[in-house]
Formats: C-alpha cells, sequence, structure tokens
DNA sequence: ACCCCTTGAAGTGTCGACACTTTGACGGAA
DNA sequence: TTCCGTCAAAGTGTCGACACTTCAAGGGGT
C-alpha cells in the first residue's frame, strides 16, 4: 500500500471500505474524518445493525487489514467503541462485542424516559418555528421509510426523538444518543418488523409533534414517557417474559408524575 | 529508554512517572493497567483537579515525554478523553482542555438530579447490611478528609455518592460517574473551601445513610435531590448570578414529585 | 507603511517493525 | 483414555520513523 504520510487523512480510493460502508452521508464539511472516525463509525454501524453479532470477538490486524490500514487508527478507534460500551477489552486479549443483558437494556430505558422527558419539558417552550416544521418533516420521513427496512426506519427514527430534544445541550444530547443508539441495537434483534408497533409509532409521533406546536409540555412529556415506556416494556418482555422490570417502571412514575404535577 | 515491547506493560521503574501520580491504589488486582491506562488517568486527574486549567493545549509529543512513552498509548488516552468531554480534538490541531459553560454545568447537575434519585429509588430496597455499614464508614471518612484538603474530601465524597447508587447496575453508573466528576472539576475552581457547605453536607450525609437503613426510599430520593439541587444551584450562582437554571429546577421538580408520589 | 510569500519549527496522522503474551493443537507420559 | 508440557501461530502493546499540516516569524516587493 502507498504510504499515506501524516495526517494521512484517507483519500477516497476505491479499494478503501472493503466492507463498503454505505455511510449515510453525515456532515460533510465540519471537522475532517480520519482513518479512526472512518473506521469507529464502520464498526459502530456494523455492530449497532447486527452485522456483528453479540459476543463476536474482533481483532485489531484483521480490521486493519479490512481497511487497509495499520493496527494504529484500529486501537484508536476501538478505544472510543470500548467507552461506548459496544465492545469490551481485556489487556492482551482480543476486544468482544458486548452483549447487553436484559436489565441493562431496562437500565438503558429508564434513563430514556427520565432524561428525554425531561429534557423534552425543557425543549418544548424553546421550539422554533423552524424547528417544529422540521419535526413535521421528520414524522412523515420516518412514516415512509417505515416500509423499506429496519435500518432506514431506525435512522430517522433516531432523528426525529434526538430533533425532539435538540434544546437541551449538546452535553445531554450524546447521552441521550448513546442509549438511544444501545436500545436500537436491540429492538432490531428482538422485535418482529412487522407488528403494529409501527403503525402505532407513527400515530404517536404526530401527535408529538402537534403537542409541541401546541406547546403543551406537559402533555407532551406525557406522551413521550407513555411512548418509550411501551417500546422499552415491549422489548424487555421479548428478551425474557420473566424479567420484572423495577427501575424502568420507577422511571415512568417519575416522568408521569412530574408532568402531571406541572399542569396544576 | 529500553524498549518495554509488546504488551509492553510499563514495569513500575522509577524513571517512569515524572509526574508522580499520587495514583490512589485503586484496583490492583482486576485487570492490568496498560500505558495508554496509565496516563489517561494521569491526565484525567490533572484536568479535574485544575492542575491543568480549562483551555490549555495539550500536545501529544509533550506529554509523551513526561511519561517517558511513545505517542501511540497518548493518543488513545486521548481518545479516552474527549469522548469524556474533557478534551476537545480537531484534526491535525493540539487538543484543548474544554471549558464548560454554565449551562453545561447546569445540565450535569441536571442528569444527576434525575438520574440519581432514580437509581436511589431502587437501590434503597436492595441494600444489604454489608452496603449499609460501608455507608456509614464511607459518611466517617467524608468528615475526616474534610480537614485534609479538597481533593481527597472530593474522593471520597464521590465514593459516597456512588455507593449510594451502587445498586443501579454498571452502565447508569458510567453515566453518573461522569457527571458527578464533572461537576466537581467545577466545585473545586469556583466554590470557597471554608464555606458552611461541608458541615451541612456532612450531616445530610449521615441522615441519607441513615434513611437508606430505615429503607425509606422516598425520604432518601427527597433528600438527596434536595442535597444535589442544592449543591448545584450554589454553584451556578456562584459561575454566573444571572444565569437562570430552569432545566435543573424542572429536574428537581421532576424528582420531588416522583419521591412525594411513591409515598402515597 | 503594508501585504504577500517563503520558511522553518512544532505538531499531527500513519506506518512497519519488534518484543512479548495468549491460545490452541500436537504429542508423549501416566 | 486422560492429563500435562511443548511449541508455533495469531494477536497484542509499544516504539521510532516518515509524510504531511499548521502557524507564526521573518523578508522581499510594492
Amino acid at each position: 500500500m502507498t504510504r499515506t504520510g501524516a495526517s494521512g487523512r484517507i483519500r477516497p480510493t476505491q479499494e478503501n471500505a472493503v466492507h463498503a460502508e454505505p455511510v449515510t452521508a453525515r456532515r460533510i464539511v465540519p471537522g475532517g474524518r480520519d482513518a479512526t472516525d472512518v473506521i469507529h463509525g464502520a464498526l459502530r454501524g456494523r455492530i449497532l445493525s447486527g452485522d456483528i453479532p453479540a459476543g463476536a470477538g474482533l481483532s485489531q490486524a484483521q480490521i486493519a487489514k479490512e481497511h487497509l490500514v495499520s493496527r494504529g487508527p484500529v486501537r484508536e478507534a476501538f478505544r472510543l467503541l470500548q467507552r461506548e460500551g459496544l465492545i469490551e477489552v481485556e489487556v492482551n486479549q482480543r476486544a468482544r462485542v458486548t452483549d447487553l443483558s436484559v436489565e441493562e437494556v431496562e437500565h438503558l430505558y429508564a434513563l430514556r424516559v427520565s432524561n428525554e422527558t425531561l429534557a423534552l419539558g425543557l425543549s418544548v417552550p424553546r421550539f422554533t418555528e423552524a424547528d417544529l416544521d422540521e419535526l413535521d418533516r421528520l414524522v412523515h420521513a420516518v412514516a415512509e421509510a417505515g416500509s423499506q427496512g429496519f435500518d432506514l426506519w431506525e435512522e430517522w427514527h433516531h432523528r426525529f426523538h434526538m430533533r425532539l430534544v435538540a434544546h437541551a445541550g449538546e452535553r445531554m444530547l450524546r447521552s441521550m444518543a448513546q442509549s438511544a443508539e444501545h436500545t436500537g441495537r436491540y429492538r432490531k434483534i428482538y422485535m418482529s418488523r412487522d407488528g403494529s408497533g409501527w403503525t402505532l409509532g407513527a400515530r404517536e409521533h404526530a401527535e408529538l409533534a402537534r403537542l409541541c406546536r401546541e406547546r403543551d409540555a406537559a402533555a407532551a412529556s406525557t406522551l413521550l414517557a407513555r411512548h418509550l415506556s411501551r417500546a422499552g416494556l415491549a422489548l424487555i418482555a421479548s428478551m425474557d417474559p420473566t424479567h420484572e422490570p423495577a427501575l424502568l417502571r420507577a422511571a415512568i412514575r417519575q416522568a408521569l408524575a412530574a408532568a402531571e404535577r406541572s399542569t396544576s
């Protein structure tokens, strides 16, 4: 391979991307992507989509060969994935894709319910007209993407939910995005694709957008809490019907109590 | 420097640790620390303690020289710090220590209030006798450390709060620990060391431990919410008296409403 | 005086090489 | 047969080297 050299930003050669990551054309301008970012994104996508299953082992050498880079950037990408909780790394051993337990999925949803309802309460009074229009557009995009496979739907669905809490500040956003992505991974594996969940979700999305436009923070928060908790409880039940999601139920109670109180 | 070679776990040579990280003897056995971990820990400590101030630039080469390693491990440590939000990195430019805005501090506290009260509610019924004894011990340790400088106090204080929510699962714990550490950084800078905050905090810690022992989840959550929110509001006020912490107030309302409701 | 260009030092991204560890297969002893 | 030591292959942690980028200081032309 030709030496790319320093800051050796990866040239868009045909040979790269052996795994041909579709890479949904995110932010072209604001901040160059180095090899680490490319590999991190590729692996993250493959893990979250289930392409690389939980428990699988990842070898630095192999990933490096697949992407035609040396092991340096791969190691850095691994560290990012490790921090995100997507892989586990022991010194001198191959990295392994993490396998979330029912309990962890439950906790992830509890965090989502608690944080996203909170953030939504803050966001509603701050939405601009442009935000609200964007929300409506996303509602339609999600509905349309629903007929074109899970991955695309998940992508738009995720954007909708992130937009909903966009005014909560970058720090909270990152925290929430992380939980949301993790749950997405398991949704794909456990949820059936053609249940009533989709159409029901679509209706709730539209309703959420409407409540935001009416600046009804309490109602919107309540609906979001129900929306998330129903999805979470269904996912948990499909993973292990005997598991009793105490924390998630507590989070739901907390969110509903807060919304209810804010109306009075 | 002698070649350490592969898996080249850093030997405890005298020459290493130019910066003589005191490294509070954390987990000696479970998982060897490689160079990246050592450097990450050292830098994290120096940033959180304020030794390296916000806005400062960090050069890979310089850090590498200080720790007598090559730039490889330093780069990996930087990735970790970046993901934790402690430094910002642009391609081809030196890393810079992040400077949190009042708003971000507020959001961090909002997350803490929301998540930690939730987690405490789950933990209270699950505490073992050993847990409760450990809590009492930590209460005393915090009080004692209070007379020995901020850093030590912060260390024990942090452990107390983490113990309080220890039964919430590793995933939630990590999320909360991160918020807590960030806020700690700013507490050191902005809070006066010898105010009433310390003794007041100590009394509340003891009270919290007592409520846990009595398995009064609602009262404990309420107290924790007040404890955190008072600290947060004071810190925010000292950073920028004109800032109105809407989100934090919302989080407090949410937490209190949830606790109140769970009693009825 | 001002502006542009060169230039060199400091710094970054990446690579290939080397020392060491882990793993699993093989073969001999019990 | 089962168990344990041997040993090569695969894999990991780290290093020094090189290509490239950034940035600020200086010098020449206008």
